[in-house]
DNA sequence: ACTCATAACTGAGTACGGTCAGACTTTATT
DNA sequence: AATAAAGTCTGACCGTACTCAGTTATGAGT
C-alpha cells in the first residue's frame, strides 16, 4: 500500500468512487433528458456498474434523484440565506430567501416536480430523503428568523407560519405544471399568498 | 328493442354497465387491500373485462383511484358544508367543514395519501383528474365564504387565504404517515396553523 | 337483409424498476 | 501463507402497469 493512501481501507475507497461515479452519471442524464426518460439500466452502464448495484446505493429511483438534486438546494437555501439578510422588510426578505429555491426547483421542471414529489409522498427512513427533509427545516427555521423581525409576530407564531409559507412554496411549485410558468412569475404567486398570511 | 329500454343504444348502455363494475370491482378491492397491493389485472378479472379494457376507461391506475374516490369526497365535503352553517366563528367554522374530508381520507391511509399525490402530480387533463380539482375548488371556495364572514377580510384576501387553508390540509394530510395518527389529531395541527394565518 | 364504417374490446407482449442467490474481494485471524 | 469471515457486486430474473395490432360488436345506410 502507498504511503500516500487514504487511511481508508480499499473497500471504503472503492464504494466512494463507485458513489462519485454513480452521482456523475445521474446527474447528467436526469440533467440532458429528464428522471422518466432514464432508465436505471442507462444510469448504471454509465457508471459502470452492474444494475443491481445501483441499488445498494439507493433505494429507489426517486431516492436517487433525492441524492442527485440535494446538494444544488442546499446550495440554494444558503444563496437564498445570503440575499435575506441585504434585503429589508419581512416580506421582501422571505422571498429573496425562496428565489434561488424556487429557481432551482425550476431548472428542469419535470425533475423539479419529481424531486417535490418524491420529498412528500417518499419513505422518510431512506438516508438521502432523509437528507432532503433537512433541507426543508433548514429552509424554514431560516424563514422563521425573517418573520421573528416583525414584532408583531411572536416566536412560537413565527415557527408556525414558516411551516405555512413552506406549504405555500410547496404547491405552488407543484402546481406549476407549465414549463413556461418563469421563476419570477411563481414568486410573484407565493408573494400574493405570503401577504394576505402576514399581519397587517 | 323492448319498449322500457333506455333511449340510449346498447353499446351505451353496455359501457354504462361496465363503467359500474369497473367501479364496483376497484372500490371493493382498493378498500379491502390498498391500491399498492391490487394488481390491475384482479381489478379487470373481478369486472370482468380484458387487462386492456381497463385501461380505456382510466388512464393509469392512478385515474381509476381518483374515479373510485372523488364520490366519497365529494359526499364529505357536502356533509363539512352542512356542518359548518350551523358552525359559529371562522376559525370553527373552516374546520367543520374540513373536518370530513380529513376524516375520509383517513378512512384507509396509503389510499388517502396515493389520493393526494396522484391529484397533485397526475396529469390534469384526464377527466377523473379535473373532476377531482372540481372538489377542490369547491372547498377552497366553501372556505372562501366562511372566511367573508370575517369583516377584516376583504373578498380577495378571502379566495386567497382560502388557497393558503387548502395548501395546509393537503400537506399536513399527507404528511401523516403513520396510520396511528387519527382525524382530531390532524384536524388539531390544521387548527394550529389557521389560527396563525388570521387576523387577530 | 346485407354491407360497411366505426367504436369498443382483448390479451399477448413490452419495458422497466427492483430483487436475490450466488460469485467475487477484501480484511482479519492463525 | 493459508483459511475463514464479512462485505460487496452482479445480472438473470420477476412482477406489474400499460400498449397495440388484431378481433368483434354495433348501428347507419341502402
Amino acid at each position: 500500500m502507498p504511503l500516500a493512501a487514504q487511511s481508508l481501507g480499499r473497500r471504503e475507497r472503492n464504494k466512494q468512487a463507485k458513489l462519485e461515479r454513480i452521482i456523475a452519471a445521474a446527474s447528467e442524464l436526469f440533467a440532458e433528458q429528464g428522471v422518466d426518460e432514464v432508465t436505471t439500466q442507462q444510469i448504471a452502464d454509465k457508471a459502470d456498474i452492474g444494475a443491481g448495484t445501483l441499488f445498494l446505493y439507493a433505494k429507489t429511483k426517486g431516492e436517487l434523484l433525492l441524492l442527485v438534486q440535494n446538494a444544488h438546494y442546499a446550495t440554494a437555501l444558503a444563496n437564498g440565506q445570503a440575499a435575506a439578510e441585504k434585503t429589508p422588510g419581512v416580506l421582501g426578505a422571505t422571498l429573496a430567501i425562496i428565489r434561488p429555491v424556487v429557481n432551482c426547483n425550476r431548472v428542469h421542471v419535470d425533475n423539479g416536480r419529481t424531486y417535490l414529489r418524491e420529498m412528500v409522498f417518499g419513505d422518510p427512513r431512506e438516508p438521502h430523503h432523509a437528507e432532503a427533509l433537512k433541507i426543508v427545516a433548514q429552509t424554514e427555521q431560516a424563514v422563521a428568523g425573517i418573520l421573528s423581525r416583525d414584532e408583531a409576530i411572536t416566536d412560537a407564531d413565527a415557527a408556525t407560519l414558516a411551516r405555512v409559507v413552506s406549504s405555500i412554496m410547496f404547491l405552488t411549485m407543484a402546481s406549476a405544471v407549465n414549463p413556461h410558468t418563469g421563476t419570477e412569475e411563481i414568486i410573484e404567486n407565493i408573494r400574493g399568498q405570503i401577504g394576505a398570511i402576514l399581519p397587517r
